[in-house]
Parts: C-alpha cells; sequence; structure tokens
DNA sequence: CTTTTTACCGACTAGATGGTTGGTAGTTTT
DNA sequence: AAAACTACCAACCATCTAGTCGGTAAAAAG
C-alpha cells in the first residue's frame, strides 16, 4: 500500500501495453522503445520505474499472466458437477476467445514457453511455475472426477492433465495462422472422442 | 549437376550448423557471425553462397527439414498394417530421439511454426507447407485404416489428423526442459487411450 | 602462359537495442 | 518558503547485427 497510485498507474499501464506487444511480436523481437512508443513515454520512465526489460518482463507474468491462467483456467474447473463436462467447456471458451483473436491467456502461456525453452533458464522457472500449477489441478480435477464416478478409476490422472495440456497447447499453435474457427470445432469433437475413452461405464447417468 | 561439389559442400556444412544452432537458440537469436564463427568461414563466404538470412533459413528448410519429415513422420505410416499402430510406433520413434535430444524433426518444424507464427508470412508459409504434409499423409493414414477395417468408420479423418499433430506439437514443448522421459511414456499410454475411441470394433482381430 | 572465374577474406556501414545519466517540473514534507 | 522527493525527459553510450565491398589466392579456361 506504500506506492503511490500514479506510480501504480504508470507501471499498470506499461505492462498492460508491454504483454500485449511481447505476446504479438515475441520478447526478443519487441523493443522497450516499442512499448515506449505505444505509451509515448521515455527511456527514463521505463528505467524509473522497472530494473530491466527482464525484470520488466517477469513482474508482467506474475502480475497479468499468473492471474488470467487461474480465472481462465484453474477456477472453471473446480466445480462438482461432471470433470469431463467441466474440462469440455473450460477448453471450448479458452479457444473462443482464441478465435476472436483475443488475448488467451493459456496460450500466452505456452508462446511464451516455446521462446524461452532452453533459452533463458530465469524466465522459464517462472513460466513451468504456472505451467505446474494448471497441471497440478488438471490432476485434482481428474482425481475428483474418479472419485465422483464419472471417470474410470483405472486412468491415470497424472497422464490425463499431460495429455490435454499438450493438446491445448498444440492446437492453439496451430490455431494461429489457418481457420481457427473449423480447427477448434474439430478438435473439440476429438477432444470429446477421448474423454469417452476415459468415463467411467458403469456410473449411473442423470439425463 | 553444375553447381561445383566444393561449392556444395560448403554449403551444405553451413545449412547444418545454421539447423543445429537456428534450432538451439531461435532464428533471431542466432546470428549470421554465430554460425561462422562455428565453421571458421567469413562474412564474404557466407554472402557469396546466400542472398541473406531469411534465404538461407529457406534454403535449410527446403534442403534438411523438409526430407526429414518425410522419413521421420510420414514414411513411417504409409505401411498396409493397422494404422493406429503404425502411428504409435511412429510417434514413439520421434519421441524417444527427443528425449536423447537430437534433432526430432517434427519438432524442429513445430518449433519454427511458434517462433515465425503471425510474424513473419514469407517463412510462415514455407513451414505451414511441410505441416500441410504430414496433415494430409496422416489423413489418408486414417482413411485407409479406416477402409481396411482397423478403424471405426465414423470417425472423422481430418479431425484425427489434426489432434495428433496438436498433441505432438504440445508434448514436444513439454518435454524440453522436464522429465522428457516421462512425459513421453505418459502421453504415449493417452495416445493408446485416445485410440481406443477410435478402433472399429467390429473388427475380428488376428492376434 | 595469360585471362577469367571460383571461393573466400575481413574491414566497414548503417541501424537497432538495452541500458545510463544529468537534468527538471511538479508535488509533498518540514 | 525551503528542502526533499517523485515521476519523468531525452541525449548519449556500448554493443550487436544484417549486409556491402574491394581485394586475393588458387583453380579452370583459353
Amino acid at each position: 500500500m506504500e506506492k503511490s497510485l500514479k506510480r501504480m498507474a504508470t507501471m499498470q499501464r506499461m505492462q498492460v501495453t508491454g504483454l500485449e506487444l511481447f505476446y504479438k511480436n515475441g520478447y526478443y523481437n519487441t523493443s522497450v522503445d516499442d512499448i515506449l512508443k505505444e505509451l509515448s513515454l521515455s527511456k527514463g520512465a521505463f528505467y524509473y520505474h522497472f530494473e530491466s526489460k527482464e525484470d520488466f518482463f517477469i513482474q508482467i507474468i506474475q502480475n497479468l499472466v499468473v492471474r488470467k491462467v487461474y480465472s481462465m483456467l484453474i477456477e472453471p474447473i473446480e466445480g462438482h458437477e461432471n470433470t469431463l463436462d467441466l474440462i469440455t467447456n473450460c477448453f471450448e471458451n479458452a479457444l473462443e476467445t482464441a478465435v476472436h483473436n483475443e488475448l488467451d491467456y493459456g496460450f500466452v502461456l505456452s508462446n511464451f514457453i516455446n521462446e524461452f525453452n532452453g533459452k533463458n533458464p530465469e524466465i522459464m522457472k517462472y513460466l513451468n511455475d504456472i505451467l505446474k500449477i494448471w497441471e497440478v489441478n488438471l490432476v485434482s480435477a481428474v482425481q475428483k472426477g474418479k472419485f465422483n464416478g464419472y471417470i474410470d478409476r483405472h486412468v491415470d490422472s497424472e497422464g490425463v492433465a499431460l495429455y490435454l495440456i499438450s493438446s491445448f497447447i498444440g492446437i492453439r499453435t496451430l490455431m494461429v495462422e489457418t481457420a481457427p474457427s473449423a480447427r477448434k470445432y474439430r478438435f473439440m469433437t476429438q477432444l470429446r472422442q477421448y474423454f469417452k475413452a476415459l468415463e467411467n461405464k458403469e456410473h449411473i447417468s442423470h439425463n
């Protein structure tokens, strides 16, 4: 609560614009000057508020990306309904924002992971943390599904979580340039096919 | 056949080293000088053989990447055995080379796609072409599987191909930094689960 | 043997980039 | 009202990068 309103407002503006440009052009292809030009601010302002470009980026991850991943990918699957339905809807919504070219934070995450993978361990640490949070929450969702009788007890929860994240990361990559809407539809259909293989066949449906 | 042996040998050396470095550090994070230092060659040599860095990269894609994608991801699924088994083995092998940190060309491809996606249309054209070839061949493999009675006739071949490529791209991203061997195993198990949902249940097995 | 071509050298240029620094207008504190 | 601090400016620096260019040794062609 120590930081003045003005300070926080400026930092927020910088981070929002920074994320937009980093996402659109990549971290290494976006210069600090690009961001400042967009905001009509100067170099001095930037280095007054942030230590370095890298520090700036890490703060963006922690302030913007983490929270959005929570609200878009984690909270939606925490209910007590059928886990597979929850995940289906969650993916459906996330991919739908992607179709409309909005910031889909699941992809923001995997996009940056791709850019820094094996290249910048410092930043990867933060990105892997978020990924881990997503993974852990998917695992417990699947376990809950098994406990509640929606999912076959023999499925490997960790495996399912990994497979889901993999396919999500992949489809988002493929949706960037070519036929996003059609690909989303095809993807969702196959996801449902996959889920059929995980269902508990003895479960008494209430439909 | 006009080009001299010396010329071709040097160009080949440059391309092999170039691909290695581009793959390891990314295209934009690898300078022409980096490649030349590795080969103890000079700027003059580089621009004598290639028009530009971009031209150089495109030649790498067409000479090295395309061929490897064919031999690693397309030819292995062209047999007449059970399509789902062929794909399973193909993915298994591709991911195994990945575990040993060798150049896995499926990932080389998706790695570059990630780097240029929405940023360099000229290069993306070439990358999307290769992706398309892979996709088309997966589609016909699935169709063959339906025709031969291994795969349920109601499955959407294009959807399956897309889902397979998505999950492959995704798992390769996730295998770069964390527990590649364990993740490969988990992934393959889930892939088999998915394939169970595609199998033709009326097919008379010969096992 | 002379001329031309091939394959390569390495100094140089122009532009970009991350980061530094001395300065200053406006606000807050004393 | 003086002192101190906040938020920002803009010129500057060192470094890196793609690409250029004049030159040259060795091989091939004439």
